[in-house]
Parts: C-alpha cells; sequence; structure tokens
RNA sequence: GUCUUGUUAGCUCAGCUGGUAGAGCACGUCACUUUUAAUGAUGUGGCCGAUGGUUCGAAUCCAUCACAGGACACCA
C-alpha cells in the first residue's frame, strides 16, 4: 500500500501535529517578493557593511529544505528555489515564543517547502545567508528525499520518477534548460528567415514519410484504425503545394520500434520545407543554424563529446560513394558493383543479401564502414535513389539523389533533400517501395495515392529537412542516452500496469 | 531479439566457500546560538525483485520470470 512506510507515516503524523497547533501544512499563503538569485545579487554589497549584516532591508524567499543543520537554539537551514540555493540562519530567539521549539524542530525538516522572512547578513565562514524572524511552512513533503550526499544514482528512479531527479540533481535541471532553449532558439532561427511554423496530424490514414513502423490507434465513432504519424512530411508537402513557401513543425513523430540509447518511442523533430531552394541551400543554411545555436547557447565550436571533440568549425560535403573509399576503406573498383560488393562484405562475415539492390548494397557499405567515423560535420551527398523514395533524382546522373545526411560523432543529425514533385515519378517510387515490401522491407513506405494527386497539382520546386532534436541536444549536452534528454523517456511497465496480451474478453 | 551485469532499510552501498542481516545518510531521543555532507551519545527501521527447486538450513547455490544498465543485432 502506498504510505505504508514508517517514515512517511511519521512524517503524515507532524502534518497533523502541525494541523493541531494551528499551522496549515499545505498553506498558499505565500509572499514571496524575490528569488534566491536575485537576493543574493542585490545583497551581494552585505558583506562590505559594519557587522556584516543589514537588518533594514527585508526580504521573503521561498523554497524546499535541501539540508538541515540543528545546533541547540540555533540552525542553518538550506533552502533551494529553481533559481538556487540560500542558507537561513535560524535562531531560537528571533521566532516566536516556543515555535522554535516545538514547532519548527520538531515538525520541519528536509524536503518541506518553507516561507522565510529576514535580513541579509553574512556569517562567521563568509556565506550570505538570511537571518529568519519568520518562518512558515508551504509544504509538507511527507516522502523523505533521498540521501543529501549521493542522491539518487539508480538510473531506473531517476527515470520513473524524474521530479525526484530534478529534486536531487542541479544537473540535469541545466540539461532540460538547454533542451529548452534550443527548441525555443530553433523556432526563432526558421521564424526570422521567414518560415511559418505549422501543425499537422499526429493521426495518420497512411503512415508516409519515413522508412518505420507505426503505432496503430483505433478511432471508435467511425470505427477505423489510424497510426500515430512516423513523419510530418507528406503533410508538409501538401502545404507547400497549397502555396506556402517555408512551413516548419517542431513535434513529436512515433516510431513502433526498439528502444536503447538512441531510440525512444516518441522523439521530436524539426521539418522545414523551403520552395524555389535546393538541397545546397539546405547546407547553408544548416551551418547557419549551428552558428546561430553555438552563439546563443555560448557553446565553444570546438565541442567535447565524450572522448571526442567535435570541430564545428570544420563543416564538409561527401558524396556517399566517395565516403565509401576515402572515409570507409573500401576498394574503389568495388563501390559500383553489386556482386563485388556481396562478395567483399561475405569476406567481413557480413549479411550480403543478393535481392538487395545495388543503392541498398551500397548503403549497407556506408552504416558498416563509413557512419561511425564521420566526427566532425559530414554532408553526406548524392544517396542512390533506392534509398531515397521521396528525393528528386539529379539531373546529371538519375541513379542518385539531390539529397545529404548530416552526420556529426558518428551519428545521423539531419536528413535532406530537393524533394521530388514529379508525380508520375513519385507514383513509380511508391510502387518500388510496394515491391520491396513484398521481398520482406516492411518497413518501405507506404503507397499514399492523395499525396501523389496533391503533386499532380504541381508543388514549386523545394528542399526540405529533418533535424532529430533529442539527438541533436545529446549532443550539444554531452549526453550519451536518449533517456537524458527527456523528460519523461519511455519505460517498461513495473507489473501491475494491464498489458493488452493478457486482455481477455 | 541475443549475450552480459545488476536488483539487500526511504537513499547510497557492504554482506567470503550456504548457518534466519550490516554501515553511512535519513528518522526518533538527548546535548549544542555562526554551521558547511555540522558534531557527539543513543535508539527505531528489512517478505534481501518475484516464483519454484536443491538442502537439516538459502540474501548467498540452481532454474524460470520481471525490471534496469551495458554490449551486439535490428533500426535512420
Amino acid at each position: 500500500m502506498i504510505f505504508e512506510n514508517k517514515f512517511i507515516q511519521q512524517r503524515i503524523e507532524k502534518a497533523q501535529i502541525l494541523r493541531d497547533a494551528g499551522f496549515n501544512p499545505y498553506s498558499n499563503q505565500s509572499k514571496r517578493n524575490t528569488t534566491i538569485e536575485k537576493y543574493l545579487n542585490v545583497n551581494s554589497d552585505i558583506e562590505n557593511k559594519e557587522n556584516k549584516r543589514d537588518e533594514n532591508r527585508h526580504y521573503i524567499v521561498s523554497g524546499r529544505i535541501k539540508l538541515l543543520r540543528i545546533m541547540g537554539k540555533a540552525s542553518f537551514v538550506k533552502i533551494e528555489d529553481e533559481s538556487g540555493m540560500l542558507q537561513i540562519y535560524v535562531a531560537r530567539d528571533n521566532l516566536p515564543e516556543d515555535f522554535y521549539n516545538t514547532i519548527f524542530k520538531k515538525n520541519i525538516e528536509v524536503g518541506d517547502i518553507i516561507e522565510v522572512t529576514g535580513y541579509p547578513f553574512v556569517t562567521g565562514k563568509g556565506e550570505l545567508s538570511l537571518h529568519a524572524n519568520k518562518l512558515v511552512l508551504l509544504t509538507k513533503a511527507i516522502s523523505p528525499l533521498p540521501e543529501k550526499f549521493h542522491g539518487v544514482t539508480d538510473k531506473e528512479i531517476r527515470y520513473r520518477k524524474r521530479y525526484l531527479d530534478l529534486i536531487m540533481n542541479a544537473d540535469v535541471r541545466k540539461t532540460f534548460r538547454i533542451r529548452s532553449k534550443v527548441i525555443s532558439l530553433t523556432r526563432h532561427f526558421f521564424e526570422e528567415k521567414g518560415f511559418l511554423e505549422v501543425e499537422t496530424p499526429m493521426m495518420h490514414p497512411i503512415a508516409g514519410g519515413a522508412n518505420a513502423k507505426p503505432f496503430v490507434t483505433h478511432h471508435n465513432a467511425l470505427g477505423i484504425d489510424r497510426f500515430l504519424r512516423i513523419a510530418p512530411e507528406l503533410y508538409l508537402k501538401r502545404l507547400i503545394v497549397g502555396g506556402f513557401e517555408a512551413v516548419f513543425e517542431i513535434n513529436r513523430n512515433f516510431r513502433n520500434e526498439g528502444m536503447d540509447a538512441t531510440h525512444n518511442p516518441e522523439f521530436t523533430s524539426i521539418e522545414f520545407y523551403w520552395a524555389y531552394k535546393t538541397y545546397k541551400d539546405l547546407i547553408e543554411i544548416t551551418k547557419e543554424y549551428f552558428q546561430y545555436l553555438f552563439e546563443h547557447l555560448n557553446l565553444p565550436t570546438h565541442l567535447p563529446y565524450g572522448d571526442m571533440e567535435i570541430n564545428f568549425e570544420n563543416f564538409t560535403e561527401l558524396p556517399l560513394i566517395e565516403s565509401l573509399t576515402s572515409v570507409g576503406g573500401v576498394p574503389a573498383n568495388i563501390v559500383n558493383d553489386k556482386e563485388k560488393i556481396l562478395d567483399y562484405l561475405r569476406s567481413k562475415n557480413l549479411n550480403a543479401d543478393d535481392k538487395l539492390t545495388l543503392g541498398y548494397l551500397q548503403g549497407e557499405l556506408f552504416d558498416e564502414f563509413v557512419e561511425e567515423k564521420l566526427i566532425d560535420p559530414t554532408f553526406i551527398t548524392e544517396y542512390p535513389v533506392d534509398l531515397s523514395p521521396l528525393a528528386r533524382r539529379s539531373d546529371d546522373n538519375p541513379d542518385i539523389t539531390e539529397r545529404f545526411e548530416l552526420f556529426i560523432a558518428g551519428r545521423e543529425i539531419a536528413n535532406a533533400f530537393s524533394e521530388l514533385n514529379d508525380p508520375i515519378d513519385q507514383l513509380a517510387r511508391f510502387e518500388a517501395q510496394g515491391a520491396a515490401k513484398e521481398c520482406g522491407d516492411d518497413e518501405a513506405h507506404e503507397m499514399d495515392l492523395d499525396f501523389v494527386e496533391a503533386l499532380s497539382y504541381g508543388m514549386a520546386p523545394t528542399a526540405g529537412q529533418g533535424i532529430g532534436i533529442d539527438r541533436l541536444v545529446m549532443l550539444l549536452t554531452n549526453e550519451h542516452s536518449i533517456r537524458d534528454v527527456l523528460l519523461f523517456p519511455a519505460m517498461k511497465p513495473l507489473n501491475n500496469e494491464p498489458s493488452s496480451d493478457n486482455e481477455e474478453k
């Protein structure tokens, strides 16, 4: 049962004692008139004053008790609000008769949220503190906080009870502030460029725009299934057909796949589409975007990530086929020959499925030998058309597309291309995907005739790009698990959550 | 999905080749009016992740399951 723990029972009793003494343990009568950060800034002159105090200044601060040192007739209390931590000096003789002994010492403890009135002073050890002459309990915490020195380190507790993690670990709060800032900066960057932020459906009749397995949900009134979107791409392009020339959407995608350090079933991306532009323009705007982020986040352009150092002044472009040889070390004479690639893969004891097309096999080579070696930002360009069912063919070579993926620290961060806007070609590509599906690729794109029809009305030449926000934030915060940049990462149910697998009717 | 490591008090962790559980923090009681993870004394606190098995006896050995971490596979 919840709350049966003896420490919790003890604290529930304390709350009742307070109530009986006329103190509401959940009072909302907050009179706070400053934050801790402001208090510390405004009173930084106190140490130069006579007696290192100013009894004419009055402040009311609030926060959660993080540390409590009772020393007989006086105590030191560290309270923390969102802006920072402040030491409070509480002495018996500065509080109402009996309050210190019967209320404060007995019934207020670490974890409680209190409000303190007093004046600034500097202690003998030189710490700017607040000398309390009034102390009010705002919120009684009936569950005790984790250990004050080690905090919570158990990752499972940290993810499942993120609120505890946030209470105990200041650097976790910092990571999520940066995440928020990244999203805000991204929004501003594209708005300043004249892009329009739009929202497109999360529930799709056809899950399109990416290679991924969708989640299924059900619409009761219509009696039909819907798919949670795996990408907003096809809707955003419909908007370009409709005449918007620059749109973006920052929101969640859902993919019904495995979970690991870089995959969460729901993840955030930005996709943007830009009419009358090509993927070459996207390379430029991407460099500009990173520069903008680094400036506003005050990050060093030589960014440490794990034991790597990424040089964000060193963006390069490299065609995929060329990268196989120059980065991956694959012999140049085999990269355009299906049979030779198959032999090469077999010689390396890798999976070599001879049903795969040349383009797919080149993709295999890239994944196997190149991707993890791309540390500094690298735009890999000229993707085989087989791997890019939504991208425009190169005018010079019909086997490759005007596309790039941006790799940083051995990981894909962005995917972009000049959009395919020939409806007949698009129809044929969907049909080819259908064939791939027959061959067992259960993540091949679904035919979307409504989208093909939209293209038939004419979509201006357009370039579009997607950037995975979670992986970007991982990079910028030097985190190595996507769970550390998601406030509430997906977790398996503990034990009593019903699972649809044993549903019986 | 495979392999691997872990799961012991509210938290952080010990617990040997099997003999019915230990520390620190927290909490209770006492002392202490400038401390910094305050200090000193003392006490409470446990279905040892779950279920089976081996054994006179299991936190410990074995099996299965659950969850988590890591690696690999799959995946953009």
